[in-house]
DNA sequence: AGCTACCGTGTAACTAGTTACATGAAACTA
DNA sequence: TAGTTTCATGTAACTAGTTACACGGTAGCT
């Protein structure tokens, strides 16, 4: 049961503890005590304690990586792009999710500096930046994603180009009246809407008609209350792809002739179902997050990359 | 720069580091002193370090996961399950995928021994048992998914009852002719075809027909193979569901009437869709993995799950 | 008043490693 | 042969905490 430590090894290849780190670390060792050393750890099991090291070194090398919402697709194709990078720099991942509560979020952060990760990466809310950017004072690089507060370390969309794609695809395929299913209060929402609404308007078509929603269950009311007046849906969040894509073929719509339909964030159905979406590159942008935190740039970087439109016939097919 | 450490908090309160310990941990301490140390902790932003916490403990209060393929739907609500565990006894969660590599596998839980989890879960192939035994040894509660290798926690399913769960459905639907996608070489698979067959045959009907695929994209040409002779396609895996369902549409057969589908593990989607399945309670399944983890029962556990089929109509209607 | 009991606190040893410095022996140079 | 250099290794101090034990002071009891 009591764990095989480095005396342990030393004894039983009669050197010192400084001579088995020095072994293990690549020091300055003779080769014939060197390979007592590995003999002797192999035959004892023994495994580095990284925690020790670790605090030696001032900090883990584990990369924090904390997620508001495990079950979205963006998130799940961030975190691929992040282990990615991570396990090419023999870095752990340690991960929280918040389940969207502010509360969790602000405490996550706090855990994830306690156990004095290498770096962290953070989708979270406004409340959580204070906290990051202690952080980041003590030396520890913070990456926020999808948002792109001053002074941190972020990683972005460019969401006012990703309304406005929206608008010239709508356009292009000839729709005029358009329904949008937004989250309520997100910064990232209101830009995607923005610029939608000024895309549609520089074509010369009506502004697009805003339903706020906050959870799942809202979302049926919601794209309900929409129908009357419009002939297209837009989902602005990938989140709520899959209740808007059921309340419309629930009322037995078909797309895209019945009703034109467009959401955010590509996802493994989407080709299936002939669902048009606005892309984020979100393994990409997993992969820029953690290299930020490998590399600590001593300024704040502001990376903002490009949606990309990809057509899939549910609003039409533009010209 | 310097981290704020229990020395300074100390000195800043006029007490020694014992004492800020104690206050820290709820010991012996008189309330004039311990509102003290409180206040300079606050004013000097001190964070303890939970490294140094673990290390005199033992081992750190963090709970290792490795996850054989983080897209599947299967194991992203084994990880909601875990994850809630986790922090409702104040472990963070240290994530690791391994894209169903072997050698990634086994070195997946020598880094989770390193790190001193306070326990493992792991989804993956034999090859890593004997790495968890020889931790489960050291005192490290290990838990296997979706295997129950003798010696160690496991979290199971019922494979052959899945397997006959199907079957009983497709008989109900009037089904006959029956093609099966399935992985190679992965014992779960091969009970779950087992089931199939022997539910079949105990209702008179044929033995099913089976292919063999590893990747996504050897599926299309499976399916292909398959469609000759048969009514409907069942496919043993989730991780295949998109690229099988996407091979029948693809040659415009319609469910049920063109072609019968019968897929493991439920997904968002399913339900639009209109896709029935056997579904494993992977939320529940990661629940008890973690508690096995937090209670570290003396003896191995072996928790095997009973599947459940919802029936959406992709295989037509039973009586 | 004197004895015991208990409370609050500091000292120092402990966790499992790393590393600066000292030491000693062998090898090379003059 | 003496002096210097080099190499391998040990000693001990360090990382940031926790905790067993000792000690001093006050309070309660006889």
């Amino acid at each position: 049961m009591k764990r095989v430590t480095i005396g342990d090894v030393a004894a039983h290849a009669g050197v010192s503890t400084a001579t088995v780190s020095r072994v293990l670390n690549g020091g300055l060792v003779a080769e014939s005590t060197a390979a007592r050393v590995w003999e002797a750890a192999e035959s004892l099991g023994y495994s580095p304690n990284a925690l020790t090291r670790s605090i030696f070194a001032g900090r883990s090398s584990t990369i924090g990586v904390i997620i508001r919402d495990l079950s979205s697709p963006f998130y799940l194709d961030l975190i691929r792009g992040i282990d990615e990078v991570a396990a090419a720099s023999d870095s752990p991942v340690m991960l929280a999710n918040t389940y969207r509560r502010a509360d969790r979020e602000a405490a996550q952060v706090r855990a994830m500096d306690q156990q004095r990760v290498r770096g962290l990466i953070i989708t979270a809310d406004e409340t959580a930046d204070s906290q990051a950017r202690r952080m980041a004072e003590n030396g520890t690089p913070c990456v926020i994603v999808a948002r792109n507060p001053p002074g941190l370390h972020s990683v972005s969309l460019d969401d006012v180009a990703a309304g406005e794609l929206m608008a010239a695809h709508l356009a292009d395929c000839g729709r005029s009246r358009v329904g949008v299913v937004s989250g309520r209060n997100r910064p990232t929402q209101v830009k995607r809407v923005t610029g939608l609404r000024q895309g549609l308007v520089e074509r010369g078509l009506p502004e697009p008609e805003e339903v706020l929603v906050e959870n799942e269950d809202e979302v049926d009311a919601a794209v309900g209350s929409l129908l009357h007046r419009n002939d297209t849906v837009v989902c602005t969040t990938g989140r709520l792809t899959v209740s808007v894509h059921t309340a419309l073929t629930a009322r037995g719509l078909k797309m895209p002739d019945d009703i034109g339909f467009l959401t955010m964030d590509d996802f493994p159905w989407a080709s299936t179902l002939g669902i048009s979406v606005v892309a984020q590159p979100a393994y990409e942008m997993g992969r820029r997050a953690a290299e930020l935190v490998v590399e600590e740039p001593a300024v704040p970087v502001r990376i903002v990359f490009q949606p990309t439109l990809i057509a899939r016939g549910s609003c039409g097919s533009g010209t």
